[in-house]
DNA sequence: GATTGACCGAAATAGTAAAACAGTCATATC
DNA sequence: GATATGACTGTTTTACTATTTCGGTCAATC
């Protein structure tokens, strides 16, 4: 079995098992069991389990800037592709599982690593939206503003409308959250 | 000493107390102590603790939709009474750090008591903001649109621009989140 | 030379004794 | 005799300790 073969075997039990139960509660001895290596073979790969982590998230967000660019049609308007990337993000499963389970456990638990687990994914989104309302900006698509805070605003937009807005309304659909997300961003609520 | 006295001496101290340590780290004992009273006076006027703790926060409530109701001028526009209130609501320091504490302590600890005051203050709040986008609505100064989700959303903007904005962008000025607030919801980003 | 699991010290968890707490009530006060 | 009180009580929380679990190592194994 090449060694290639094993890094993977690894990779993938530990994914898996962050994604089941977050970061915390995944030991060492379980990732072993579950790649069916020996524990000691996690560690010629990597030098921890902080840094075996660090290494999926750098996968995930691999995988996410991959799917951004793929959704990208610069044929198209700003708040099109936009939108399409959200969704496009929204639709893939294993990032999204790692996602969820990493903000329970920093909900439930406040463990560190949950926390700069997702404050990383969530600097990959901002720094892609970020580019974008500025290249936007630049085709004169968009108003001039701080492209900082635009982007802030447009995640937490998408948080909303996705995720907090179900504790207290029925699930909006996918065309309803692109209607929202088109007035608040695009055309305003002024009649 | 009268008996509505005694009752305002308590729930000065309870305020002052929960303010100052939150729900969980307030005894009865520190509030019998800085109202000046006996523990068991307090069990006269209110049945225990959280009850105690209910009844500030209706107080605080009642402060708030006070503030709210004196801000608003029918004679101007929707936005701009929005935000005068928002405004003013800030300002109101006591209600605020009160609201601060009890963040802090659900952030840290999760004390459902805090959680529960949280909601309930947030949903005052919200409730306003549902009444007056309706309002603004039948005026036709609004699209029409779910006025749940537009009120959570303004919400959610208006947080985002005061305090969580603050973690990576120096604070912005009153005028400064006038103004985002006023290009986010009324006139759209579009060019 | 790659792989392994028994092994080690450190860290988390469970168990327990002690302290602090919410709420009561017999007594004190006016 | 109506009101106010703090010592008292059962329960919960906390502080401490014993035990287990876990991350990481390395001599033995393949």
């Amino acid at each position: 079995m090449a060694v290639v073969d094993r890094r993977q075997q690894v990779l993938q039990a530990a994914t898996k098992s962050f994604s089941l139960f977050g970061y915390k509660a995944t030991t060492m001895d379980q990732v072993a069991k579950i790649a069916n290596v020996g524990k000691g073979t996690i560690y010629t790969f990597f030098t921890n389990k902080e840094q075996l982590f660090d290494e999926i998230l750098r996968e995930v967000m691999m995988d996410m800037k991959v799917i951004a660019e793929r959704e990208i049609r610069r044929e198209r308007s700003f708040f099109e592709n936009l939108h399409r990337v959200l969704d496009a993000l929204l639709e893939f499963r294993s990032e999204h599982e790692l996602f969820i389970k990493l903000s329970q456990e920093s909900r439930d638990f406040g463990t560190p690593q949950a926390n700069e687990g997702l404050d990383k994914l969530e600097n990959v989104v901002l720094e892609y939206l970020q580019r974008e309302v500025e290249h936007a900006m630049d085709q004169g698509e968009v108003k001039p503003c701080d492209p900082k805070i635009v982007s802030l605003v447009m995640f937490r937009l998408y948080i909303v409308l996705t995720a907090e807005l179900n504790r207290v309304h029925e699930p909006l659909t996918k065309e309803q959250i692109k209607n929202y997300f088109h007035l608040f961003l695009a055309e305003g609520l002024a009649e």
